[in-house]
DNA sequence: CGGTTTTGACCTGCGC
DNA sequence: GCGCAGGTCAAAACCG
């Protein structure tokens, strides 16, 4: 839409090291379940609907009567249908022109917003790398390095990498439930990830459900470049490397194994997953043991959910998706993009321990994927990230904005608000009505319900005794 | 009994 | 066109 500077596909990829202990079973308590499934979608567009039309009804309305009045007809009542008529059809012209004058603006706004938020990126990457050593840059420069598939394209650094306590979470969404969630649930430390976007474009549309996708000859003609656009956003991955002794890394979410493979240069199987939170959950993801150091779980998402998460699950599909958003789209809004990183950071960091650093790897996907762009969370890195706007900003300033930053977080109505507006802008730019993005669901559906607690109580899981769903470390 | 895992077969894209 | 590798399907097995 606006801007859609990349279109070569990218990858992005989250490592996130951690220390995972003991997933003490399924402690937590049933979950109360979302209530609140609703989007943000819906009041997003609602907005923006009553925006529009209110300016553009009030604006035009009289001008073009006038005007059109002044025609000469036989009969009265002829006269005043046909006026009425034109002068309806003349505001219809208006409106639309309105229409596509605010529609430009919103553009405008959503890219501004997020030059500003690049901005602040950059700003905390910089303030980061002052009170910390750089040493964990270092790492990212090696992991890219090494990588020889890696084509190191865009840095971020998302987050302060500050807190160290799950206080932070706990404060944030969840209170009672987080200290359960947090006994039970393994400790993961993970640092570094990446986000890959693939080439495929055959991605389905979440609303559909999920879709066998595979074939795309099947697939049938969807819109064309819409449907790009959409397919590249969806085609995003992101791989989370953790250190993990689980056989899975706990994301919060439920997830069914459909295939395992052996992976060419690997001798661990790589396994692949589906999201069945919901029915059309086109998530999936791909997890595999890293074969230099098995100890590191490399875990891969790909698209978007399209049903609420609970909030363990929000920060970690957000966040990739986010990351993926941000990398895939220079210049393009995203709710999710936007915010969630913040959300990511405050809620990881703690988990971001001083952790080892030192992880290169091999991407997973490196055999064909795209370019893979480290990206540090958490940590500082002197690997500056380019942002279309560049960056350097007086401390001070970058003093407030980090404060302003840690303040959004930990605010969720804030957070909530924000998700909201954003998501609305970025309704209003794709015109998309769907439902597609996990993102905004997750934004809201965050700060209503605080149910943290995603146990594996359920189903648990048949076969390898190995419950599928996890629950995000609370710390 | 429903949901999940297992596992071999199948399909597709890509490089040669 | 062929072979390889990755990804997915689907039937059978398994588990709570
Ligand atoms: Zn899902």
């Amino acid at each position: 839409m606006d801007t859609g500077s990349f279109d070569p596909p990218k990858s992005v990829e989250m490592d996130f090291f951690s220390n995972e202990k003991k997933k003490s079973s399924r402690g937590a308590a049933a979950e109360p379940d979302l209530g609140l499934k609703v989007p943000g979608l819906a009041i997003k567009k609602e907005d923006l609907t009553i925006n529009t039309g209110l300016q553009l009804l009030t604006a035009n309305t009289k001008s073009d009567q006038s005007t059109v009045d002044d025609g000469i007809y036989p009969n009265e009542e002829d006269k005043e249908e046909k006026s009425e008529l034109a002068a309806m059809q003349a505001e219809l012209g208006r409106m639309n022109e309105e229409n596509q004058k605010l529609r430009g603006m919103l553009n405008q706004v959503t890219s501004n917003y997020n030059a500003l938020q690049m901005h602040l990126f950059t700003l905390l990457q910089q303030r980061n790398q002052k009170n910390v050593g750089n040493q964990s840059s270092h790492e990212a420069v090696d992991e890219k390095m090494e990588s020889g598939a890696m084509v190191p394209r865009q840095f971020m650094d998302l987050g302060p990498a500050v807190a160290d306590h799950a206080t932070d979470e706990a404060s944030n969404s969840s209170t009672e439930g987080g200290s359960l969630d947090r006994s039970t649930s393994p400790t993961t430390n993970k640092e570094v990830a990446a986000i890959d976007n693939e080439r495929a474009a055959r991605e389905d549309s979440p609303d559909d459900g999920w879709i066998p996708n595979k074939n795309p000859k099947m697939a049938p003609p969807k819109g064309p470049e819409q449907q790009a656009q959409e397919a590249t956003m969806r085609k995003a991955r992101v791989s989370v490397r953790a250190r993990s002794e689980a056989p899975m890394i706990t994301d919060g979410c439920q997830w069914r194994k459909y295939g395992q493979k052996m992976a060419k240069g690997n001798p661990c199987p790589r396994a692949y997953y589906r999201c069945t939170m919901a029915t059309g959950c086109p998530v999936r993801k791909q997890v595999q043991r890293c074969a230099e150091d098995r100890s590191i779980l490399i875990t891969t998402y790909e698209g978007n959910h399209n049903h609420p998460l609970p909030p363990a699950a929000m920060a970690m599909a957000s966040t990739t998706s986010a990351a993926a958003t941000m990398l895939l789209s220079g210049s393009m809004s995203s709710s999710a993009g936007l915010m969630n990183p913040n959300f990511l950071a405050r809620r990881y960091c703690p988990a971001l321990p001083r952790g080892r650093p030192r992880f290169r790897g091999g991407n997973p996907s490196g055999d064909r994927a795209g370019a893979v762009q480290p990206i540090q969370i958490g940590r500082p890195s002197h690997v500056g990230r380019r942002s279309p706007h560049g960056g350097g900003s007086p401390a001070s300033l970058a003093d407030t904005v980090t404060a302003a930053t840690a303040a959004i977080t930990a605010d969720p109505n804030f957070t909530a608000a924000l998700a909201a507006a954003i998501a609305s802008i970025i309704g209003g730019a794709h015109q998309t009505g769907n439902n597609n993005n996990a993102n905004n669901n997750n934004a809201i559906n965050h700060n209503s319900n605080n149910n943290n607690n995603n146990n594996s109580t359920s189903s648990g899981s048949g076969g390898g005794g190995v419950p599928t769903n996890s629950n995000f470390p609370a710390t």
